[in-house]
DNA sequence: CTAACACCTACAGTAGCTGTAGGTTCAAGG
DNA sequence: CCTTGAACCTACAGCTACTGTAGGTGTTAG
């Protein structure tokens, strides 16, 4: 069965905007598409099974060059595996580094909120305590190019 | 001591880039500082405090404007805590959820990175995992604007 | 005094999309 | 068969949060 779908379709299958596939193909972490008659993209399976990887590495935080990396890894299945493992194996790192820094952050702004009640902030030491490098010196050259960002 | 620094110095001591600074200046995030007989920026140690703050909470994966928010807390000490207080709870949920959200991406990069003992690619539960949507579906939609990113 | 370097402004480029403008194709209803 | 409206097409502007470059000026060590 040769179903093809349109980038509508393709795009409701993966999850994601069409032209965030029309951005893909772009980059060339897609490949193009053929067309119908009247220029119109025409996806297989398994452009949809490339798209629905890219669309859960990039939730697993994977900048698109990893994933462009372990797409051409994918491409030679008989190479050993260890590319494919250290990348991911420097995702769960920083992840992990990023879970311990936010429970930081998190127990500073419980204890604001405690301290605030009824009173002024004054002594609000959320801003003193992040602007002090010592805790964190960990998370330091390594901020995020672009943020977590607020979903 | 009024020592004051000039930009290079500041971006050492808060561990970010020249532009950096004169970018959250620009943007209104640092206050316009005073300016040397050669025009040269002079910063206080306070500026330099309010800098390592905005890295810090950008390497937590706030975003600018929350970090204002957060900013505006510090600036009026004397301010009621009820306006601040909505803040403090704001950016607290935020982070609630961000925890969360990385411990779901922690869980599973270590299911994929257990699973990969090594061997061919063909093998390999890392991609093989990768391409598998379904057992990721609490990670979609909840994917952050603009990736987690590898440093 | 001069060489080297830090600083200045202004603007272009980066990742990773997202949205818009202005036009074409397609499928369904009349 | 024709129309209508959604879905498609290209091309490009805009978003956040920087980062880099060009072309010029200020500062400082030898």
């Amino acid at each position: 069965m040769a179903t093809r779908l349109t980038i509508g379709r393709a795009a409701e299958a993966a999850g994601c905007k069409v032209q965030t596939i029309r951005y893909y193909e772009q980059i060339g972490l897609l490949p193009r598409p053929p067309r119908s008659e009247g220029n119109q993209r025409l996806f297989a399976h398994a452009d949809i099974r490339r798209l629905a990887f890219i669309r859960h590495a990039r939730a697993l935080g994977f900048p698109l060059q990893a994933i462009r990396d372990l797409l051409s890894l994918g491409d030679e299945p008989e190479q050993s595996c260890e590319a494919a493992d250290a990348i991911a194996r420097t995702q769960l790192a920083d992840v992990e580094r990023r879970i311990e820094y936010l429970r930081a952050l998190r127990r500073e702004l419980k204890r604001m909120i405690e301290q605030c009640r009824g009173g002024r902030i004054a002594d609000c030491r959320v801003i003193e305590i992040l602007s002090d490098n010592a805790p964190c010196e960990m998370l330091d050259r390594t901020v995020p190019r672009c943020g977590v960002g607020s979903p």
